[in-house]
DNA sequence: ACCTGAACACCGTTCAAGT
DNA sequence: ACCTGAACACCGTTCAAGT
């Protein structure tokens, strides 16, 4: 997903993205850009951001790690094709005639789903242009349906970038949590934690101890949805003054 | 800030935290904690999270590197330290009696500052379990204030949520796009590049043209407010009902 | 046109050894 | 109680050299 109102100076570097390079035109006698992102995308799967390294890739493909250097300029423009993919993998409603409302919800939560599937992508927002296909297309539709609902000028750029924000700013720390805590961890062990570290705030301890029962993986999903159409509320109520 | 719950499994490895262990009793001939941890913050505010190494923070403590796993268990030890600081510079409004609304604006526009100012905490949020006496203590007036509104139950919860994921997703990328871009870079080129990148998206292009006339800068604040207010009106409407 | 290996300048952390 | 330096197992990228 693409926000394009980020800051900068009037002065200064360029900013590079593959999308704007030709790439290498291929006789493909050895390998591609295609097979190369494929694999990228694996050992990202298997093994995080960190798990990725030119060394590692290149031993995947048999090849030296220096050889994909004839197929990409460096590291982030490798991670800037594979992230576009992630964003091809948003599932959005077919029809053109959705509710705008309708079609914000599908989108966020598919946003979300697919941020949990490749959880090293979350740590990529942001730090890469988003210019690639997929990312422009996904920015192209949302747009399109708040404009026919009836969002105006700039508006359509402050709805998306809250609606994005929410979703970002839900699943980011979601998955930092997951990935540097590893899949499984004492969810008692951690209640105690939480509540000896919250000695000294009464409130919070009990609150701590009262919301123990609940399964947290249940109450991410319900938070999220309370998110969701808390700020669909907010935005209709923007629609009609 | 302290959002609790996130997902785990009943087994496994528990978590470790700098707060739950007692720090070394310090006859302090030689280094402190708040020594290290003040020159961590510099070394952090001048060159970012990967300025930050071991080898550099000792070289200006003028001790060797690994005399610091003295003080601190592990590098990311270090870091909560670090980003319990952070959370410390959030300013509340001082009465206990000011509305939820006014409470929740002005703690939100804080963060953002905060983490603007710190960029390299942007990447610590979620990464760290945030058990430090500063972030509990916003946590605990945060939800102190939502009780008095009338939010019951887990929906302190989810407001709270709602709330902190929306700054988080809007600030978070912001710092990311300014650490990874550097910090002054040619808007037009950006403009151009942009431009060219949605060739294939004809009104995405038309509205990137358009809005070249803005300022950036001016149009990240008003869309905060935007949604801010956006999310703001839509919690209200949860309280009604 | 494509691939290679050596080299550079880094990391966090462990550990035996020193005072 | 505190500090040290060597060592281990890594990084991304450059570059001259090969085929």
């Amino acid at each position: 997903m693409c926000e394009w109102f980020y800051p900068g100076k009037m002065t200064g570097k360029q900013f590079p993205s593959v999308w704007l390079r030709e790439p290498r035109k291929t006789t493909s006698p050895g390998r591609s850009r295609e097979e190369i992102v494929r694999a990228a995308m694996e050992l990202l799967d298997a093994e995080g951001l960190h798990g990725l390294s030119m060394r590692k890739l290149g031993a995947k493909l048999v090849t030296g790690a220096t050889s994909l250097y004839w197929y990409v300029a460096n590291k982030d423009e490798l991670l800037e094709l594979v992230y576009d993919e992630v964003w091809g993998e948003v599932r959005l409603p077919e029809s053109e005639t959705a509710h705008w409302r309708e079609f914000a919800s599908v989108m966020a939560h598919s946003m979300r789903q697919v941020i949990l599937r490749h959880p090293w992508s979350a740590d990529l927002i942001g730090r890469l242009p988003a210019l690639g296909p997929s990312a422009l297309s996904l920015t192209d539709r949302m747009r399109r349906i708040l404009k026919t609902a009836g969002f105006r000028g700039a508006d359509v750029d402050y709805a998306t970038a809250t609606l994005t924000s929410f979703v970002y700013g839900f699943t980011i720390p979601e998955v930092a949590w997951k990935s540097s805590m590893g899949e499984g961890y004492d969810i008692p062990a951690m209640h105690d934690i939480a509540a000896r570290a919250a000695r000294d705030f009464p409130d919070l301890a009990a609150d701590f101890a009262v919301e123990q029962s609940e399964d947290p993986q249940v109450m991410r999903e319900v938070a999220f949805d309370f998110g969701l159409v808390s700020i669909l509320d907010g935005l209709e109520a923007r629609l009609v003054t």
